[in-house]
DNA sequence: TTTTTCTCGATAAAAATTTCTCGATTGGCA
DNA sequence: TGCCAATCGAGAAATTTTTATCGAGAAAAA
């Protein structure tokens, strides 16, 4: 398998998908499984999982399939999700507190150990266990505990502000909530995360099944 | 241009970048852009801009580039944001919350008109300016008010028996955030929105920067 | 007016990704 | 044991998406 270029993306995206039914799986006691039964459940094509398998470095059996253990470790540690990543988040509002309550961070990889807001409403009370500071704590913080990721979760307009100040606290990357295109440094990895990019696929896909874009040729019968 | 196929869905996934920022830009009492102008704010290359905006149907002229607010209107007509549709969300828990209370939402083509949850002590109260009501209000409330999308927020193990009520309901489109992937008729579109995926691409990034995946090539010196 | 320069539109090339095909391996079963 | 069916792995082909190139139009400058 070539890895010169890296993983590519869209492979790198659907692993935590794979991940998450093997987690089902082994739950529910399965010892082996095959990429067709994973396509069938997740709507895929059993190649292209099988692809991505071996991308993650994962072989399977002839017959057999992949044992599910193994690969669900095999998947989860190549995600890096059995080192957890720890994480501070900044702006505590209602989006980053629905982040601070979502237990299933812990089981992919990130941890969020400290939140951060500018208003006094939100200081040092804890959201769902996790203790919101005033900003003025932010990059000792973050240099004191190696802190690598941040969340990003501030209103457009200050997120640059916001971003700036954790670049220039250690930060090495940041998941990007608001919808701006932050300015980093090189060394700085950001991954933007626009819930308006999905609903314009729903809305346009929904749109052409009322009024499809293209006029149908001429019926053929 | 080659409408055959319909639009890219990278291309999609670009577009309301594109609407935010020209957004920004027409406040800002802007006449024209080009296509230079905005790849150099949203760090992507102004070819691909061009094309983009020709798939919306957009063209702009020599010399000049594009009029703003033409070419914000017209994107957003392409997108269907102007006569936005009417949605229900289900699960008004973390992240449904966080959803009912994102302003923005109006202006991207989607208002949710009532929310639905099965805890009592959520019902009849109203989040963010929505009502929540009990589920079994639902198949008549969707069917009355002609709603045609669903927005799914609750545990991922209550996903498909939600799903198939907002299909009997007669939901057309189904913004999935739950980590499932549900079974639906041909004729309903499901978008997932899965939170991992990105943070799979983020943590692999910073991973690598790490301890990079490939082996260095013998050092030169 | 003429020249220069910038930017678009279209087409072509390149790169990345998905899908297909085929042979090889394995386990089950007669 | 020997055959059959299921499944993997690898490479080829097809498709999709991104990037580059070139000619032309339009404004600004000379
Ligand atoms: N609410 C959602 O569902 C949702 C969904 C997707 C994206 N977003 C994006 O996430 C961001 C936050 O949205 P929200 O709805 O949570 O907004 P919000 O107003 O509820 O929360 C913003 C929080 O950030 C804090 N804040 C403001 N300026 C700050 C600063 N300079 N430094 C530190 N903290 C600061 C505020 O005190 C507030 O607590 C926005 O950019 C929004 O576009 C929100
Ligand atoms: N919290 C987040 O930040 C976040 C982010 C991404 C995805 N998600 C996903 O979104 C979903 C909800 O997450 P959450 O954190 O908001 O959970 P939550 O527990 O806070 O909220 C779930 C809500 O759904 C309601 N509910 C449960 N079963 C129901 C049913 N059968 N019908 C109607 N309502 C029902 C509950 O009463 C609750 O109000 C989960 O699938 C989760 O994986 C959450």
């Amino acid at each position: 398998m070539d890895f010169s270029q890296g993983v590519p993306e869209p492979t790198l995206r659907r692993l935590p998908t794979y991940c998450h039914f093997l987690r089902r799986l082994a739950q529910d006691g399965a010892d082996v499984v095959s990429c067709r039964q994973i396509g069938d459940a997740l709507h895929l094509d059993p190649t292209q999982i099988r692809k991505d398998l071996a991308y993650a470095g994962m072989a399977g059996r002839p017959k057999v399939g992949y044992p599910v253990p193994e690969l669900l470790a095999g998947v989860e540690n190549f995600l890096g999700w059995n080192n957890t990543q720890q994480a501070i988040l900044v702006g505590a509002g209602s989006l980053g507190t629905a982040l601070l309550g979502y237990k299933a961070m812990d089981r992919n990889g990130v941890r969020i150990v400290a939140a951060f807001d500018t208003s006094p409403d939100k200081t040092f009370q804890a959201i769902h266990q996790v203790k919101v500071l005033p900003m003025r704590k932010l990059v000792d913080l973050v240099g004191r505990m190696q802190i690598h990721v941040g969340i990003l979760t501030v209103p457009a307009e200050s997120a640059q502000t916001v971003c700036d100040l954790m670049v220039q606290a250690g930060i090495r990357a940041i998941w990007n909530f608001a919808p701006v295109a932050l300015k980093v440094p090189d060394t700085v990895i950001v991954q933007n995360e626009n819930l308006f990019s999905s609903l314009a696929v729903l809305s346009s896909r929904l749109q052409s099944t009322f009024q499809p874009r293209t006029l149908p040729e001429e019926d053929p019968s």
